[in-house]
RNA sequence: GUGGAGGGCUGGACGGCCGCUUGGGUGGGUUCGCCCACCCGAGAGGAAAGUCCGGACUCGCUGAAGCAUUGGUGCCGGGUAACGCCCGGGCAGGGCAACCUGACGGAAAGCGCCACAGAAAUGAAACCGCCCCACUUUGGUGGGGUAAGGGUGAAACGGUGGGGUAAGAGCCCACCGGGGCACUGGAAACAGCGCUCGCAUGGCAAGCCCCACCAGGAGCAAUGCCUAAUAGGGACCGCGCGCCGGGCUGAUCCUUCGGGAUAUCGCGGCAGGGGCGCUUCACCCCGAGCGGUCCGGGUUGGCAGCUUGAGCCUGCGGGCAAUCGCAGGCCCAGAGGAAUGGUCGUCUAACCUUGGGGUAACCCAAGGGGGACAGAAUCCGGCUUAUAGGCCCUCCACGCGU
RNA sequence: CGGGGCGUGGCGCAGUCUGGUAGCGCACCUGUUUUGGGUACAGGGGGUCGUAGGUUCGAAUCCUGCCGCCCCGA
């Protein structure tokens, strides 16, 4: 199951990775296969409030960078509720992510109906901060 | 002033900080695929929605004509690329009116259905009746006439009035309704008018159907190209492997080197097979293989299609209008786990509370509160559905005043 | 993007094609049987037929528009 063409994919951000290093932020790069949401998962899982966390760490032969991804069903909302709890999402993990988050890791933020729109912006920051911690500081 | 009808527009505003996609320019890097930084611009809707119709576009899914099948449309005329859409008109229904609503062809082409009730539910018949005659034990019985009345039903074979009669009946008459024919107006639907026919001929076609008209199929995950990988596969079934020609050259064989053989391979032609449900014609493919079904394997990478279009704005002109023509100007989202934003502040409508004024609708002040429905996915024209609030125009009825 | 199906008492389904009475099983309630329970028997209650209109004298059924759910193909 070793995707060799994943290779050639992620060639470029494996060579970005350093360059930017300097200003000490990780990219993010964006889940894109069902297989890796899946696997997240079903690895670790912190509730938020306003959102869920799941991360996963990666095996050694898996290549990339720190990488993310949002999921919002159908219960969360209509379109319109469904891409701004997205976007909301994508701006807390904008915002913490590369400060607090692994290379090597993938993480998947699953938005919630109703909370994930309305929930205080800088209480979710906290949140995602804290349960990045929690993950990590269990890992270790 | 109150109540109502029709149409159009709009769909929160400004700013700070931090971001995303994309066009152009400059500079830098590059494995020449592209990447990075800065500057200047652009970045959701009236429904982007539902996916209900109609198109554009693409496809060696063969093309055209006719027929059949299936589906759709259904008063008339116009508009349009087209439509089941729009405009105008007619007719019918509703409303005092402005105006609204209408799947609005055909029921003497045929089939079918019309429960219960009722005598009878379609080309008739007669339950209670009414009338006449005969008989009579005066209670009725039998025969005949009749369809006005009663009763049933959603619906009962024209309606009302009069004449007429034994009682009645379009049996006769007037008016209304209806059929037919002609004329007039109109482009037509249709309307008007005249003559004529005493006139049994219900309803349902959003039951089958008939008539007229219109439609081939699949869909941007269409389709084309590039890179990587690779496969060049297997099983079963059906129909086939026919005929003719020319030969010494494209092979092959024989040879006395002049030439000969042509079964076989190849060549040309014809049958034949396949490519649209059928037929005909045309075209294409196969011609010894072809067609069908199934299984197995590979692929979800990139680019194009992809936004200049039945486009938008302004003006003039034709038309009652839908809309069309001409001239000038403009370029106005192109994402792809899917950009078009996140957050904070100020203001402003809905709404709520308190106080004051007013007969009342409401007005003023302070505080709170915080925006409706909803997110492009190839692109257009419609339809349908959702939608807080605000603005504008026109018209009608009633009441009051002049 | 395209296609198909479903919605009926609390639950699972008939009835829809061919219009006129909404029915079946389980569950529920009451009674009998039993010392009691179960079983069995008898009786009973309960349905805006997803929703809004239309056609018809009459609609779960026919037609149209919406709503929700499920499945399939590229």
């Amino acid at each position: 199951m070793a995707a060799s063409p994943k290779a050639e994919l992620d060639d470029t951000t494996l060579k970005a990775a350093p360059v930017d290093s300097a200003a000490a932020l990780l990219p993010l790069v964006v889940l894109q296969n069902r297989s890796d949401f899946l696997r997240a998962a079903r690895a670790k899982r912190v509730p938020c409030g306003a959102f869920l966390l799941q991360a996963r760490k990666r095996d050694e032969t898996e290549p990339g960078g720190l990488r993310v991804g949002f999921t919002c069903s159908k219960k969360v909302g209509n379109a319109v509720i469904r891409n701004r709890a997205k976007r909301r999402l994508r701006e807390i993990a904008r915002a913490e992510l590369p400060r607090a988050g692994l290379p090597g890791w993938d993480y998947v933020l699953v938005g919630r109906a109703d909370r994930t729109i309305s929930e205080d912006f800088a209480k979710m920051r906290a949140d995602l901060n804290r349960a990045l911690k929690k993950i990590h500081g269990a890992q270790t």
